[in-house]
RNA sequence: CGCGGGGUGGAGCAGUCUGGUAGCUCGUUGGGCUCAUAACCCAAAGGUCGCAGGUUCAAAUCCUGUCCCCGCAACCA
């Protein structure tokens, strides 16, 4: 029996899980349970990545461990991935031993395959005292990196440029073998878009990894130097080694699946788990996963869902209301795998309706009513072999599972409902009812009956990966063995006749769309229902007119205004301040246009530090009063002359 | 010349790699059916496939240029 090892990503327990943790983990469980059916030995890993700053900093705010923190975050996890049906093998914890032992180990047979790949270097960044953390060089303001440098970063923390002392895996080292790697399998990374922009990432060359931190303290001690825990990724991608015993003397689960042969992760992390996750395998000599498989991201209104604007869904509401296959029929179906794809409760509610409730229930409704009342209850006493319905079926089904093997699920399920109209169309041709009161319950409408019965197990069976729970109870109804969904399932010929069939309420009732939006159930769940407390905004010290004072507002004439080449809203300005001209660069290109700024009188803050914006040096600030963001100058009498102070 | 994705009937999207009558869902209109969940079936209207060139017997698809939108990155001093 082939094995089959499938991996989702680890998800960080900073927070509740949302569409995108759901749908990768649908995505995960369809590939599971379709390979599973098909008769291969399926492992699949999920869990959390449970280490951080973040976390530790969180769990301080609520004056808790972080531990049990992530352990009530992880049980949301495990509430919702039930409720959902995901049929997970394991779920690790970056936190467990098992964990810590498989990172250790990977990180022993680097340096005792090759002793030079882990080395104590220096890591310099912006460094932020009060949050204990280094700052992405993206989210720190102003300051150019350099010994003795100090900045603000986008909260408004001083930061300072540090050095540290970490450890460093020699990543740049592994650039050409990765290279080759990539150009031997080309299917090692899927989409192939993203293979490309992999492959441009490393022929830029790389540069050697920072893994360990001796400013975090929440994390895995690096061994031989405890002040240090290993960083971020040496600890989370070992997850996929470390949850099947690597490391341990129980390694049979490792001897047994590894390699994976699918890595399920997001598109952005694509590029970790195809540059620095082989580059760690490699040089401890240990074989590299089959593939990596990037997934698009849910967006809302066309916009990336993100914390900070406040758009993240979970359509828990619509777990709750319509079970667990809706939403996953609507995640695997809607969304072209691989591309981003627009998230809304009204799509969702109208694909429930128009395939769920009017095709693939209601049709299931009408076929076992049928049989029920013209043949007492059971399936037709007469099967048919030679019909059009089987010969759909025997196009469809071989379309369907080349689909399911490339993971497009889209057409996967466009397949499935080809046959499905054409068992409509099957039942509307033939007339049953019509023949039933012209002939009664003759062979000729058993065969049709049968016909109908038989081309739907084998839709539902098609559809188990997706709508396990409903599957289940739909074969029930038709009088099939509900956990007969195998290779043999999908034969034409699996339905028994003359055994029981079962009417039942609908599997998929239908909802009033209008109504269910009116109940105002769907508004709620626009705003995030588990959303932690917006940061309050930081309480300003009272300051004395001292200070006030130390602050040179003046009135400005602007002489000249152009944007700024490439940039979304910055104006470079020529003002004269009544001393002399210079340049000042504001963010009010969203607003203004660089003709009604000039002549225009402005205050300005006229000994501020020079900062470069967009490389273009700028020396004061143009006041402004900002509604949401946008801004509105400060006017000022056109009397008065350039030089004024302000006070 | 920063990186990437996209622009296809009213809406949302496939199709583009591997040129060959432009397809799906929703919506609209007309008809049919009454077994079924106001469902189902048939038919119709509706698109110069962002724009301009080029290659070709043939271009949504390949090439060149160009405009617009969205992410990431870079800027709200």
């Amino acid at each position: 029996m082939p094995k089959f090892y499938l991996t989702t990503a680890i998800h960080y327990v900073n927070d509740d899980p949302h569409i995108g943790h759901m749908y990768e983990n649908i995505v995960a469980d369809v590939i599971a349970r379709h390979r599973r059916r098909m008769g291969d030995d399926v492992r699949f890993l999920t869990g959390t990545d449970e280490h951080g700053q973040k976390i530790e900093r969180a769990a301080a705010k609520e004056g808790i461990a972080p531990i049990e923190l992530a352990d009530r975050v992880v049980n949301t996890h495990h509430e919702l991935w039930k409720k959902l049906g995901i049929s997970h093998d394991d779920f690790v914890r970056t936190t467990e031993s098992r964990h810590r032992i498989g990172v250790l180990e990977l990180i022993k047979r680097i340096q005792e395959r090759n002793p030079d790949d882990i080395y104590l270097g220096e890591h310099s960044g912006w460094y932020c005292q009060s949050e204990e953390t280094f700052i992405p060089e993206n989210q720190v303001k102003d300051g150019r990196p350099g010994p003795g440098a100090s900045a603000t970063d986008q909260d408004g923390h001083k930061v300072e440029w540090t050095t540290e002392r970490n450890y460093f895996f020699k990543l740049s080292r592994y650039t050409q073998p990765l290279l080759d790697h990539y150009r031997n399998n080309p299917g090692f990374v899927w989409p192939p878009t993203r293979l490309n922009e992999v492959k441009t990432f490393v022929e830029q060359g790389l540069r050697d990894l920072s893994i360990s931190r001796s400013t975090v303290k929440w994390g895995i001690p690096f061994p031989s130097d405890p002040d240090h825990v290993i960083y971020v990724w040496m600890d989370a991608l070992t997850n996929y080694i470390s949850a099947l015993g690597f490391g341990s003397a129980e390694h049979a689960l490792f001897d047994q699946y590894w390699p994976a042969d699918i890595h399920l992760v997001g598109k952005d992390i694509v590029r970790f788990h195809a540059v620095y996750w082989p580059a760690f395998l490699m040089a401890a000599g240990v074989e590299l996963p089959k593939r990596v498989v990037g997934h698009g991201f849910w967006l809302r209104d066309q916009v990336k869902i993100s914390k900070s604007l406040g758009n993240v869904v979970r359509p828990y509401n619509i777990l709750e209301d319509f079970g667990p296959d809706a939403l996953r029929y609507y995640v695997t179906r809607e969304m072209v795998f691989g591309q981003d794809q627009d998230y809304s409760d009204e799509s969702l509610l109208t694909r429930y309706n128009a395939d769920l409730a009017n095709d693939l229930g209601n049709t299931l409704s009408r076929a076992i009513k049928m049989s029920d009342s013209y043949f007492g209850g059971k399936t037709p006493p007469e099967r048919c072999f030679a019909n059009d319905l089987r010969d759909k079926a025997e196009v469809v089904v071989p379309q369907y599972l080349r689909h399911m093997d490339e993971l497009a699920f889209q057409r996967a399920l466009e397949a499935v409902w080809e046959l499905l109209n054409e068992i409509n169309s099957y039942i509307v041709t033939r007339e049953p009812w019509k023949r039933f009161k012209d002939r009664g319950a003759d062979g000729a409408l058993s065969r049709i009956l049968w016909d109908v019965l038989e081309a739907l197990r084998i839709v539902w069976v098609m559809m188990a990966p997706f709508l396990p729970g409903s599957t289940r109870e739909a074969l029930t109804r038709l009088g099939a063995d509900p956990d007969a969904i195998g290779a043999d399932a999908l034969e034409w010929g699996g339905l028994e006749a003359d055994v029981p069939v079962r009417v039942a309420d609908p599997i998929f009732p239908r909802v009033d769309v209008a109504q269910y939006t009116g109940g105002n159930k769907v508004e709620e769940n626009t705003t995030p229902p588990i959303e932690t407390t917006q940061a309050a905004p930081p309480e300003l010290a009272k300051i004395s007119i001292d200070q006030f004072m130390q602050i040179e507002l003046r009135v400005a004439e602007i002489r000249a205004a152009e944007r700024v080449p490439k940039s979304k809203k910055l104006i470079k300005m020529t003002v004269f301040t009544g001393e002399d001209e210079r340049t000042i660069v504001a963010g009010i290109g969203t607003k203004y246009t660089p003709e009604e700024l000039t002549g225009r009188k402005v205050v300005i803050v006229a000994n501020l530090q020079p900062a470069k914006l967009m490389g273009v040096e700028s020396n004061g600030m143009v006041l402004a009063a900002s509604i949401d963001g946008e801004p509105s100058l400060i006017s000022v009498d056109p009397a008065v002359p350039a030089g004024t102070k302000v006070k």
